[in-house]
DNA sequence: CAGCCTAGAGTTTTT
DNA sequence: CTCTAGGCTG
């Protein structure tokens, strides 16, 4: 290894680091809290800071970083600072660079568990088999990768789709677990047996084509210092103090990975938060941060409860909801922050309404002229989102969703990269597969299939077989034309690509291949977004040295630029929402079902129901000074009008510190305070009715579909915006007392028009709810107030 | 080979 | 309901 940090004595008397150290407490410690101030000095041995939300994480870990530096510890390059995602060791970088000076610039081993596996692999490619400049794929290569390697196997692609397997796979890499060493039973589990199987072959398939998926970063890295122990102390001997970010969120592997890097000096310090492990599901292991001081026998643990974000409810409503989970190191936040406002809870009628409430409160607060980018919107689900984007379209409110397809998954982008690709290395067989035919050049499955068995038989990669093939009569002569001009066209750049600017040469290849015109004649909506897309690309491009750095930043690195400072409510999923904080958050959507989620607590039981209570916590403890829960008692999903009740989590709050704000409607009022009593107290969903199948069969009592699906245009403005800015609720509660109402202003027999179902005749009346035969849509059950008179 | 149409599915998401 | 992927037809 050339690094010369390895060998580098450490700090002398008189350097930097003791000039530091000789000044009584330092600056950068002042201001924090005895527990903080603990997390930050106690450097040498395992520690976990057991941080809950808002109590100083991040700057604890920062000032660490600036204390281990600052006292001559270690030098920049010699601490192993991991994260999960980018974003998390940008900010990192930076808090620690305001610390420490431009020392920090000095960092290279600040950054995520990837991107750090990525550069020890390309230093050590060849011990694992691989090439120094294998590709990183993403997942969809991954999936088309898996989809071949199963046709490949003769099994039916339908009955067990690439993704799936790739689920398995996927599954078993997090676990730190290699073909060889999947349990038979697991590995049984797909295609009848075949999963192991395929996963070797699938394995196999990324050696040939000198690529790794992201899991394999971390498995390969795992081999490396499993089969190298010389090169393992080599990095025990460089690594003298490592540092984790959210420790609740690594799984098996990582946790190898770390325990294999620690070992050596044992300096590892985890910070992390048991209750905001929110990703279990995908490999998460919060067993991890339950086990440490078993794994690290002597460890100091720091737990920090100290609250510095939000007002005395929102903390104390939080820490009443997680309390009620029984598999937590547990922690009481508290706060000496004022109480401040309730946390208040409101009850909707529908899904449109919660909506309403929610753009009605954000325009009260917009005219007191507060800042909107202090506002968001946490759902739990993303087809919750729609819901709410076209409420704020509609009252006009600026906002910004989080999250979604990042920008290097665009298909615009990948497709520009994989030219890119092909232009740096012509065997990257993905890439070439991927754009062969995009812009169409009729080049379809018949000479991909050609050029595949051509490959096979010599071993060459696509490229080098398309070069063959065009000289031959195999292909039609229009096919042929059309490949021999793409793989001269490719020769062209290649050789091009030493002597031109990459921004130049990427714009050059986009233009050539009427990459970018066949976006230019495309009319759909988002073309122009793609375009713009791509420019973007090319410019960020020519940031990097070469084209290979830029290749390995955007499939590590890259997320998508939601920059646009101007003042935005934030609209995004809770997942999303972890690490940030806003003066006032929107919770909708706490229903039974949908949050805690049904499939949660189908697939996982009490876990399940566990990790969505602190999905809860988490979006709880966002908020700073107001917080704001809703539940609709009716949402359509799927397409379908589903009832709802409460989550079983509003019941859980502490009386003392919310509000029931409105009194809800009269339905929603039954469904809140009957909720505890239909409610089972276990969570086991399989013997009970799940909500959404008893919902149905509510349904039948206030009008199938008919009623809710009025609502959408007339009702909205029969009620909602019409009648002088009253509440949403107390209009349709006086709608659906059905016996305080009096009888209804239509007759049997009569013929009347509803919105959404036309014309039809009243077969019976019931109070204000009447049975219609529409001519088209069969008997439904409506409100009479979603029709009116006809003929 | 390309466009249209139909069938099926449909949490949470980073790297 | 809405999207997407794959199948079928021109």
């Amino acid at each position: 290894m050339s690094d010369h940090t390895t060998s580098a004595p450490l700090p002398r008397p008189g350097g930097l680091a003791s000039r530091a150290a000789a000044q009584p407490a330092a600056g950068y410690l002042q201001g924090l809290n005895p527990e903080q101030r603990l997390a930050v000095e106690a450097t040498d041995g395992p520690v976990l800071v057991l941080a809950g939300a808002g109590t100083g994480k991040t700057r604890v870990l920062t000032t660490r970083i600036a204390h281990l530096i600052a006292t001559g510890r270690a030098y920049p390059s010699q601490i192993l600072s991991v994260t999960f995602t980018n974003k998390a060791a940008r900010e990192m970088k930076e808090r620690v660079a305001n610390l420490v000076g431009p020392v920090a610039e000095g960092m290279p081993w600040l950054g995520t568990f990837h991107s750090i596996s990525a550069k020890l692999l390309r230093r050590h490619a060849e011990l694992v088999d691989l090439r120094s400049d294998f590709t990183i794929l993403d997942t969809d290569d991954q999936i088309r990768l898996m989809k071949q390697v199963i046709q490949a196997e003769g099994i039916d692609e339908k009955r067990w789709p690439g993704r799936m397997l790739a689920g398995f796979i996927d599954s078993w890499k997090n676990r730190g677990l290699a073909p060889k060493d999947v349990p038979p039973g697991e590995s049984g589990v797909f295609a009848n047996g075949k999963g192991g199987k395929l996963y070797a072959a699938y394995q196999d398939r990324l050696k040939t084509l000198n690529a790794v998926d992201f899991g394999d970063l971390l498995l390969h890295c795992l081999t490396l210092f499993r089969e190298h122990p010389e090169l393992l102390a080599n990095y025990h001997e460089r690594f003298r103090y490592i540092l984790v970010d959210e420790y609740q969120d690594t799984n098996v592997a990582q946790y190898l990975w770390l325990r294999l890097l620690a070992q050596g000096r044992r300096n590892i310090a985890c910070v992390g938060d048991d209750d905001q492990s929110i990703y279990g599901w995908r490999g998460a292991e919060v067993d991890n941060i339950l086990r440490f001081e078993h794994d690290f026998p002597g460890a100091t643990v720091v737990r920090l409860e100290r609250n510095y974000r939000s007002t005395g409810h929102i903390l104390a409503t939080a820490a009443k909801l997680i309390a009620r989970n029984e598999g937590r190191l547990g922690k009481t936040l508290r706060t000496e922050d004022e109480a401040g406002e309730k946390v208040t809870i409101t009850g909707a009628w529908d899904s449109q309404e919660e909506a309403r409430l929610i753009s009605d409160e954000i325009e009260a607060m917009q005219s007191k002229g507060e800042n909107l980018s202090e506002v968001a919107i946490l759902v739990r689900i993303s087809a919750q989102m729609r819901e709410m984007e076209e409420r704020l379209i509609h009252v006009g409110v600026p906002y910004r969703v989080i999250g979604g397809p990042r920008f290097y998954e665009r298909a615009e982008i990948r497709d520009a990269m994989a030219y890119l690709r092909c232009v740096v290395s012509p065997t990257d067989d993905l890439a070439f597969e991927r754009i062969v035919n995009v812009p169409k050049r009729g080049l379809g499955d018949a000479t991909i299939q050609l050029l595949h068995n051509h490959a096979r038989a010599t071993g060459f990669s696509l490229m080098q077989s398309a070069r063959a093939v065009v000289e031959t009569e195999e292909l039609k002569p229009k096919a042929r034309t059309a490949l021999r001009e793409l793989v001269e066209a490719f020769a062209r750049w290649s050789g091009r690509a030493e002597s031109m600017q990459q921004g130049e040469l990427a714009e050059l290849v986009l233009e050539e291949s009427g990459y970018t015109e066949m976006w230019q004649k495309d009319r759909s909506a988002d073309a122009a977004g793609r375009l713009e897309n791509l420019k973007e690309l090319v410019r960020s491009l020519d940031e990097f040295p070469d084209l290979p750095s830029f290749l390995e930043h955007v499939s590590l690195v890259m997320d998508a630029d939601s920059g646009d400072g101007g003042a935005r409510v934030s609209i995004m999923t809770l997942h999303a929402a972890k690490g940030l904080e806003f003066d006032t958050v929107f919770l909708p959507g706490w229903e039974e079902g949908l949050f805690p989620s049904q499939r949660a607590l189908d697939e996982n039981g009490r876990a399940g129901l566990e990790e969505e209570r602190r999905l809860a916590h988490v979006g709880l403890t966002r908020a700073r000074k107001r917080l704001k829960l809703y539940f609709a008692s009716n949402r359509r999903i799927h397409g379908l009008w589903q009832s709802s009740l409460p989550s079983r989590f509003i019941d859980e709050l502490p009386e003392d510190h919310v509000e029931v704000v409105q009194a809800p409607t009269a339905y929603g009022q039954g469904g809140y305070g009957a909720s505890r009593f239909e409610r089972m107290e276990s969570f086991g969903s399989s013997y009970q009715t799940p909500g959404w199948q008893r919902a149905q069969e509510n349904k039948a009592k206030f009008g199938s579909g008919g009623n809710s699906s009025g609502f959408s245009e007339a009702g909205q403005r029969g009620f909602g915006s019409g009648g002088g800015r009253q509440r949403g609720p107390v209009l349709i509660e006086g709608e659906l007392t059905a016996k305080s109402t009096g009888t209804s202003a239509f007759d049997p027999g009569a013929r009347v028009f509803h919105v959404k179902f036309g014309p039809g005749s009243v077969a019976s009346v019931d109070g204000n709810k009447l049975t219609v035969d529409f001519d088209k849509a069969g008997r439904k059950m409506v409100l009479d107030s979603f029709v009116q008179k006809a003929g």
